[in-house]
DNA sequence: GGAAACAGCGCG
DNA sequence: AAAGCGCGCTGTTTCC
């Protein structure tokens, strides 16, 4: 009953509004349940993370404020965790899109919360520096971060959601994108422990000795020579795309872009060495020296990650490309000496969970347990996993070619209900209709323009040039929104698995601090805290005696997130889970 | 001379 | 062997 627990309310739900005040104070306004009273009081910048510690102790209130990547920060910069919080921008661009809210109208005119905060931009609020000024006085318009306009906020946000048509799922959905903004603050003050010798090792043996400054390592030097010879032409650079095709064009090398899949199919001695050069010229330039000395400090990377960022609802990062770490890096993700650390990936994440919200019985049948493209094999649906693989890759994308469209109307025929469910999304997106995922995330409408485009397109005297243009941008749409169901419930998935987790890992008791460990700072040195996230992948940082505890923790709370979302249902979320001291390259 | 677009490639 | 979805980042080219 994990989904009724959060659902109704406990009894006496206190949420304290945090919002910035006059004269560079901050105000806490405590929310209290029916029938007490309304309570309020301010405080001067180094008396916030007391005063927050302090009512967390005592209520264990849902934090309101306009961000958490504004307040967050500097509440754990002076070791103060908390356990829920609502956050108002992430919120309102949910809830203004979403169509199980009834009436946005309201919310949608107060268009200052869409605007995204910028993560590099130093935090505006709470008069944390002495030079803040009283900008609540100064201004005209209305001001996210100012208690006024957060109190004005919550209030439309509340009554968007209780006058909502699914009030619960929108609940559901509302908590986990909040504790995705508590999770991401967390995940960049822990960091991601980063054994700085082995990257330096990694980068060497690929590239050879770090050089001087503006100069190209060794292997690089070579390899560019190398084709430079085969292609008869000892200028030429390797890095602009233009001039590189037409001196591959005139060493009789026939390709119509430089990319490397196309070269892979030539014969020609310049193309061996070209690709080794390209695979070494983007390891150097995304996570090379200048990487390192930007991003990783005292044994830990600290990336910026941006919940809510990709319009699915999926994370995104800004600065440091947290999410495209290359798999040949991952030794350097390593444990402090005397942690470990337990790695989880679920198989299988976006298949899964549309067979959950299909209620796809034979589809559930078929990953039950065990890898779900074997289970297809095994069916005698396709002859290999990789076919079933390609099959339901090009089911989830709308892939028409090749295997994938070989493969995709067998799937229908197998598993009716799951194909009709991204089926019914294609072909509402090619309408320019919007779809939703399962919790009430909406995929934004289409532009006015190409509604009007499509209308016109369509007219029996259009040209016909321009009537395939318009079928093949719907096509485009369709494909989108087929997709954007499934990814989007994954990532609302992922969210609840990673909540849950949070939780369980918070009531871990506190080991002795470690000196290595303490890089982490106050909060996440003394016991397991998560330390990676990639999509359907967590990584949790925990000293070595913590590591069993924290592998259960991280199984029960995929179950936890199976139940929760899609409760009754026989769908499982089995993950490949390692305790190790290094992350595996695989 | 700086912003925007593109190419290419890393991740799920 | 690539395709079909979603991203970020770098270096280069193009545009204003």
């Amino acid at each position: 009953m994990a989904r009724a627990g959060l659902v109704t309310s406990p009894p006496s739900p206190a949420w304290c509004v945090l919002g910035r005040g006059g004269g560079g104070r901050t105000v806490l306004v405590l929310l209290p349940a029916e029938g007490e009273e309304l309570s309020h009081r301010d405080c001067a910048p180094e008396e916030l993370a007391e005063a927050v510690a302090r009512i967390e102790a005592e209520h264990s209130p849902r934090w309101v404020w306009s961000d958490a990547a504004a307040w967050y920060p500097r509440l754990l910069a002076a070791g103060v965790t908390l356990e829920r919080c609502h956050d108002l921008r992430l919120v309102h661009r949910i809830l203004r899109h979403s169509e199980l809210v009834r009436e946005a109208d309201g919310l949608r005119a107060a268009d200052e919360w869409d605007t995204p905060l910028d993560p590099y931009e130093p935090p505006r609020e709470t008069g944390a520096t002495l030079f803040d000024i009283d900008a609540g006085s100064s201004r005209s318009g209305a001001v996210p971060g100012e208690i006024e306009e957060t109190l004005a906020e919550l209030t439309r946000q509340r009554e968007a959601i209780d006058g909502s048509r699914e009030a619960p799922r929108l609940r559901l959905l509302i908590a986990a994108e909040s504790a995705g903004a508590l999770i991401a603050a967390e995940l960049q003050a822990a960091g991601i422990p980063w054994d700085v010798v082995e990257h330096d090792r990694i980068l060497t043996e690929a590239l050879g000795p770090r050089p001087s400054p503006g100069a190209a390592p060794e292997r690089m030097v070579s390899a560019a020579a190398e084709v430079r010879t085969a292609l008869g032409d000892p200028l030429v650079s390797l890095d602009s795309p233009p001039k590189l095709l037409r001196a591959l064009h005139r060493a009789g090398i026939d390709v119509s872009s430089t990319s490397q899949w196309e070269l892979q199919g030539h014969e020609h001695p310049a193309v061996e060495p070209l690709l080794r050069y390209k695979k070494m010229s983007r390891l150097l330039t995304a996570n090379g020296w200048a990487w390192l000395d930007e991003w990783v400090h005292e044994d830990r990377y600290r990336p910026v990650y941006v919940p809510g960022g990709v319009v699915t609802g999926r994370w995104a990062s800004s600065g440091g490309g947290a999410l495209q770490i290359p798999r040949r890096l991952r030794p350097a993700l390593c444990a402090a000496p005397g942690w470990l650390l337990v790695s989880a990936d679920v198989s299988q994440l976006e298949p899964r969970v549309l067979a959950a919200m299909s209620a796809d019985r034979q589809m559930i049948a078929a990953g039950a347990g065990k890898d779900l493209y074997s289970g297809i094999v095994e069916a005698g649906i396709v002859t290999t996993r990789q076919e079933a693989k390609v099959g339901v890759l090009g089911a989830l994308y709308g892939g028409t070619t090749g295997d994938s469209g070989r493969v995709v109307p067998r799937l229908r025929r197998t598993f009716p209900e799951a194909m009709a469910l991204v089926d019914g999304a294609a072909a509402t997106g090619e309408r320019g209709g919007t779809v939703t995922t399962w919790l009430g995330r909406s995929s934004p409408a289409p532009e006015e323009s190409w509604t009007l485009a499509q209308r016109t397109a369509n007219q029996p005297d259009a040209p016909a040039g321009e009537q395939e243009r318009s079928r093949r941008s719907e096509r485009d749409r369709g494909r989108f929104t087929r997709n954007f169901v499934v990814q989007g419930t994954a990532a609302e998935w992922a969210l609840s698995w990673m909540a849950a987790l949070r939780l369980r890992l918070a009531r871990f008791p506190e080991v002795a601090e470690d000196e290595r460990a303490s890089a982490s700072g106050p909060v996440f040195s003394r016991r397991a805290h998560l330390a990676f996230f990639l999509h359907d992948e967590v990584i949790v940082h925990a000293p070595a005696e913590q590591a069993e505890a924290a592998a259960t923790a991280i199984r029960e709370s995929a179950d936890a997130a199976g139940r929760l979302l899609f409760p009754g249902s026989p769908i499982d979320f089995p993950l490949d889970l390692q305790i190790t001291e290094r992350s595996a390259e695989k």
